[in-house]
DNA sequence: CAATGCGGGCTCA
DNA sequence: TGAGCCCGCATTG
């Protein structure tokens, strides 16, 4: 699914730089907290796939001047006109950062508002738009580890009751006393990243904004696959089942990379439950980001660009130089070819993501997983303490390197690019605690897993992937919504954390007491942090650089906030205000107008 | 029962 | 005014 327009460097990509520019997120952040410091903003990668380097947000291109942005390059979620597109984005389950995919309305992904990140729908009063914020992930109070080294990373029930349920409940590991808690996202300059949704005839447009600042929670699937097995105890049989399945889906996933994320036709088994592998080599490190093992990433210079991009914008990571390698498999053996089934699992994103030192068997590649599961032994399963639902996966570490060049205020989390790839199961376990890591990607299963790692081109592999902290991918960083990270005084190490100096209130303190809890220690070498703003740092502005606000009008709203019934463009509503068009009648026009949104129409 | 969407309403800056 | 967020309701699977 790359994009395929390419006429014009610009033209093809829609960048989501457009977050970056002052003008218009200032705003947003600014609301949030002072001190905002706007790491990268994007490029479009596709055009001239510079290597993401500095982090520095380039200056903003001068308002309005971009001309002719082209539409189907520049667009923002609350244009009254979108561009029509004639090539579509592949639906990333793990978009992060900022980030613009324009879905073919087919998208099953697209049409359920589908996302790996665990997502609740938030009222805009924009019956046009969408709006979802992530609420995070279910971790452990106690911040444990399995031996393994995987840390529990739940989904949170989107439901509020249901979270609420979730919470105080006994750590899934036995061995802790912890409870599970819910960690926030505070991602978009202290507030939980958004995403949007909008519909048109043609394509589903989405467009998110900010950076997750947490690990990814369990996929979906999984989720939904462990209540299944609540219900029995057939465990075994079941988690064996349900793997072959979702094997095979992945397998037969594979075979159609291109499809898989677009067309919805992506398996949606997901892997059993997750449990860390007790046998494998142990070490405490996050999920994520397993730092005990230094030795597997390598850090690469700026030349990894991502992979080809769809034609919106997915912004690698411009801001920030830093993204981790593993350094141990060097380009995993190109595309991977997916070895039996698992692969795909194993990794969604062969180039991000090596191999393992020693990928299991294919054969045995279901039966590892069970293995985990029995060597873990789901005494609880039914127990009080360990539900079903309460198993976590696990994570493979994977260890960060920072990059020194961290210049950008790119946080470490705002700027890593990297495809969507879902936490690690079990399966991975079974591959290893090891080399693995890396974080936690792989996919698991959801719907959305594969969908980006298989449609890497092969170039990637070579270049490595680029991953945040929690090995979360970025579309890309968003300038004025992300937030900004500067190491602190390291405390261990020497090295540096980054802190979100976004939020005050939620402050830096807090976001290093998180990292700390994750056990990250961003080492930003050497390479303090960013620079003053505009300076050093800032990557060349790229033709494609987009801005936020291109020239087109955008929705304005009469009323806001809660009014809903304020149209500003297009012919009022003629019928009474409940009833606008939802999202699936949308707009009829790509090119034209957006239909009338309500008031609290922008989506911020 | 939970996921999703919708939308009213409140609060804060 | 711009946003975030809580809450309840309805639908759906
Ligand atoms: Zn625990
Ligand atoms: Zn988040």
């Amino acid at each position: 699914m790359v994009p395929l327009r390419n006429g014009e460097g610009e033209t093809k990509e829609i960048g989501i730089s457009d977050c970056l520019s002052a003008r218009t997120e200032p705003g947003l952040c600014a609301n949030a907290g002072e001190g905002v410091r706007f790491p990268v903003s994007g490029y479009s990668p596709r055009a001239a796939a510079p290597p993401p380097l500095t982090a520095r947000q380039p200056a903003p291109p001068p308002p309005q001047q971009q001309q002719h942005h082209n539409p189907q390059a520049d667009w923002d979620i609350n244009d009254t006109t979108i561009p029509k597109v004639s090539a579509y984005d592949e639906w990333l389950e793990w978009a992060d950062g900022h980030c613009r995919l324009v879905l073919p309305a087919s998208s099953e992904e697209a049409k359920r508002h589908a996302s790996g990140w665990a997502m609740r729908n938030t009222n805009n009063h924009n019956v046009h738009i969408l709006k979802k914020s992530c609420l995070g992930v279910l971790v452990c109070s106690a911040r444990c580890a399995l031996p393994g080294g995987g840390r529990v990373h739940m989904r949170p029930a989107i439901c509020d009751k249901a979270r609420k349920k979730q919470q105080g409940k006994a750590c899934p590991n036995r061995a802790c006393s912890g409870r599970l808690e819910v960690l926030p996202c505070r991602g978009h300059c202290g507030y939980p990243v958004t995403h949007f949704w909008r519909h048109t005839e043609h394509a589903i447009y989405f467009q998110a904004k900010g950076n997750h600042d947490h690990p990814r929670p369990e996929v979906k699937t999984s989720v939904e696959t462990r209540r299944g097995l609540r219900g029995g105890r057939v465990l075994r049989r079941g988690a064996r089942g349900l793997r072959a399945s979702a094997g095979a889906a992945l397998a037969a996933a594979a075979a159609l990379p291109g499809q898989m994320g677009a067309q919805g036709a992506r398996p949606r088994t997901l892997p059993p439950p997750l449990i860390a592998d007790p046998a494998g080599p142990s070490c405490s490190c996050p999920p994520f980001e397993c730092l005990c093992k230094p030795n597997k990433l390598v850090l690469q210079g700026a030349q990894s660009y991502p992979p080809a991009m769809p034609q919106s914008t997915y912004n690698p990571t411009p801001c920030h130089p830093n993204y981790w390698v593993v350094d141990d498999a060097p380009p995993p053996p190109p595309p991977p070819p997916p070895h039996g089934p698992h692969a795909p699992l194993l990794h969604p994103d062969a180039m991000s993501y090596p191999p393992p030192p020693q990928p299991p068997p294919q054969d045995e590649f279901m039966s590892v997983p069970e293995e985990d599961m029995l060597r873990y032994d789901f005494p609880h399963i039914d127990g009080d303490l360990f539900q079903p639902e309460e198993i976590f996966q696990l994570d493979a570490p994977l260890r960060p390197l920072p990059q020194h060049q961290q210049q950008a205020s790119g946080a470490v989390r705002s700027c890593a690019y990297e495809r969507g790839r879902s936490p690690p199961t079990l399966l991975e376990l079974g591959a290893s605690n090891t080399s693995f890591h890396s974080d936690e990607q792989t996919t698991c299963s959801d719907d959305s897993s594969h969908s980006g790692g298989l449609a890497f081109p092969p170039l990637q592999q070579q270049q490595g992937v680029v991953m945040d902290l929690y090995g979360n991918s970025h579309c890309s960083p968003a300038p004025g919504d992300t937030p900004y990270f500067e190491p602190a005084p390291a405390p261990d190490k020497g090295s540096g954390e980054w802190m979100c100096i976004v939020k005050p209130e939620a402050g830096p303190l807090e976001d290093v007491a998180r990292l700390r809890a994750w056990g990250l220690h961003v080492t930003p070498p050497g390479h303090p942090p960013p620079g003053p703003p505009g300076g050093d740092g800032l990557p060349e502005p790229q033709p494609d650089w987009q801005h936020y606000y291109p020239d087109g009008p955008k929705y304005v709203h009469e009323y806001n906030n809660n009014n809903m019934e304020a149209y500003v463009y297009g012919a009022p509503p003629t019928h009474g205000p409940q009833h606008h068009q939802h999202l699936h009648a949308d707009v009829k026009n790509e090119q034209t107008t957006l239909p009338p949104m309500s008031s609290r129409t922008f989506a911020m």
